[in-house]
DNA sequence: ACTTGGCACTCAGATAAGTGGAGTGCCAGG
DNA sequence: CCTGGCACTCCACTTATCTGAGTGCCAAGT
């Protein structure tokens, strides 16, 4: 029911109204792309898509504007994802060389991808469920508390602090770590609820109370909490782009975790990319925004996310093409490490 | 050559212009503020004050808006810092109850801070210094890696990953492990370069390249970087306020950690509340801000500080109460934890 | 059946002009 | 030293007008 040239035309007007930001009409058209037809012909086409509902028009006898179905369909249909330049490859090699530790390789990740498509970057943390338990660690720290340090054969530290009862002798924390890590360590996380549960039976009765409250805090930490924590940078970058919506909201939405971890997407298609265009978001205050997700993780495991998120009005192929790029990337860093 | 009613028309102009963002007149003050004498009076006083620079005008027949000279004048002498209602003190203290460990603290407080004052909140990481070694750990991770944790009694705990030479033994780890715990377990940190400086001598030579590395790491991580992190909340809030310097200066700045860092303010007087006013601050974008920060730590130790920033229009006695009752709250929840 | 030039129409945004009113400075009298 | 009065200034707001980019539609051309 679209011919090509109609899909020709909509691919022109994504990529003027996206450069300019300003509303195109058909005269523009004609003169900067050679389509080869008359400004009254792409007239025609784009009352087409304007009933079609792919683009539309701010008011009377003004230019034409993509619609959130008009992105969707050049996003799926009429562009290619487009490869980084050189400069842009070497921005990130430099960028994510020399990198430390997690901590190190996530928070020049988020700046990297900030800085490299303009629009605020979100990574999500590596999830732990494809990592195993190298250690766990049980330390008094003071008044009566214990602190439980978990870490993982993929360099994370997890620590977790937990009210002691009285009188729990140095020997008794002693024997829990010994027997926490004959039985957990190299343990896959996805493994560790079965495990834990026969954990008890090791153990004297006295042990036991505290044992439980230990494990229960171990599995909260593991299972439950372990893909919360997110990143963010260059957020300075959405007071340039014109949000109808009030900006306010949206660095509003961005300080909430549990936003921002919808906002990433269900890890559907892990590997592949992600883009949610305006009120396919699922909250309100990120109708105006677009969002561009990947799967990361060592090789080709995905175990977490990463993304950007901009206004509707954005470069997808670009921005497609760094998000895809440093999500490789990284992948290929945490394999490497 | 202030006189009491000029000084008292200079803190009438500060709180009704903080109140209503707009230049306040002769006319208005007189109405709002019995001083007690005509429009035409203050009209007089409001010429010397500006005349010395505390007040201006943004254009001829308007009202009279502070300049940071009046604020700066109106902080030291002329406000006194409003205590907290009972209703924000029980927001306090439902709010950060039950943290579980340092992280948690921290988070909740900058939130805490943020929400309470209705601006940006910045807390800095409680420094190491005041704190000692409880526990070092050290994990193989996968391909040549060796993970250094130190847990500290404070509850914090700090990795890094060092590269390794190939073949080094479990039995070698095993030994720099427990010969790094015997020294430094209970340590100050103050005390660490000096213990760890003694410690190559316990090792045989073949351990000590590793061992080198692995020290230097260590000092590195507890000395040089240990007051770097800083957490932020509340950007948001920058939206309402009308900063003239862009909005988007100001965001960029607050991503730098190292003008995060000066912002808070050398610990010059650590436990007292510093303010900086507009142009007193160090960076430029934040000319058209003010900060309001103080030291905070267990007890009344300042090891760290905290503080928030908002426009120079800003309700200071308001923000300073909030301020200083956050800090001395957390300053509890730290000495008892 | 599609394309094209022509033409009347619409409407947001810019420019110009007019008005109201809040606020000032200053002065002369209490 | 304070006060009321008065002339003056100038921003903010409203109204009026104009312009031009862009459209929709039609009739003629291919």
């Amino acid at each position: 029911m679209l011919d090509d040239r109609k899909l020709a035309v909509l691919r022109a007007i994504v990529e003027d109204y996206v450069s300019t930001n300003e509303p195109v009409g058909s005269k523009a058209l004609a003169d900067r792309h050679n389509l080869g037809v008359s400004p009254a012909t792409i007239r025609n086409d784009m009352a087409v898509l304007e009933e079609q509902g792919y683009i539309a028009q701010p008011h009377t006898s003004a230019g034409r504007v993509p619609t959130d179905k008009g992105y969707r369909l050049f996003v799926d249909r009429l562009s290619t994802i487009k490869p980084l330049s050189s400069a842009e490859r070497r921005a990130i090699e430099t960028f994510l060389a020399n990198t430390y530790d997690l901590d190190d390789v996530v928070t020049r990740t988020v700046r990297l991808l900030a800085q490299l498509t303009r629009q605020v970057a979100v990574v999500q943390y590596p999830s732990l469920t494809r990592s195993a338990v190298r250690h766990i660690e049980l330390v008094p720290i003071a008044s009566g508390r214990l602190l439980l340090v978990i870490i993982t054969n993929t360099g994370r530290v997890e620590q977790r602090a937990i009210d002691m009862p009285d009188g729990v002798s140095e020997e008794t924390i002693a024997h829990l770590r010994a027997v926490l890590n004959a039985h957990l360590d190299g343990c896959w996380l996805t493994d560790v609820p079965g495990v834990v549960a026969e954990v008890p039976d090791r153990l004297s009765p006295d042990e036991r109370p505290l044992a439980a409250t230990i494990l229960s805090v171990l599995l909260e930490t593991l299972i439950e909490k372990h893909e919360e924590k997110i990143v963010i940078a260059g957020a300075a970058n959405l007071a340039g782009a014109d949000l109808s919506q009030s900006l306010r909201d949206v660095l509003e939405a961005l300080e909430e975790q549990v936003v921002l971890m919808r906002l990433l997407g269900e890890m559907g298609d892990p590997a592949g990319l992600t883009v949610r265009i305006g009120t396919e978001n699922p909250h309100e205050s990120l109708f105006t925004t677009s969002v561009v997700a990947t799967g990361y993780g060592a090789g080709n495991q995905a175990v977490a996310r990463l993304g950007v998120l901009g206004p509707t009005r954005m470069d997808y192929p670009g921005t497609m093409g760094a998000v895809r790029a440093v999500a490789r990337y990284v992948g290929q860093i945490l394999a490497g490490s």
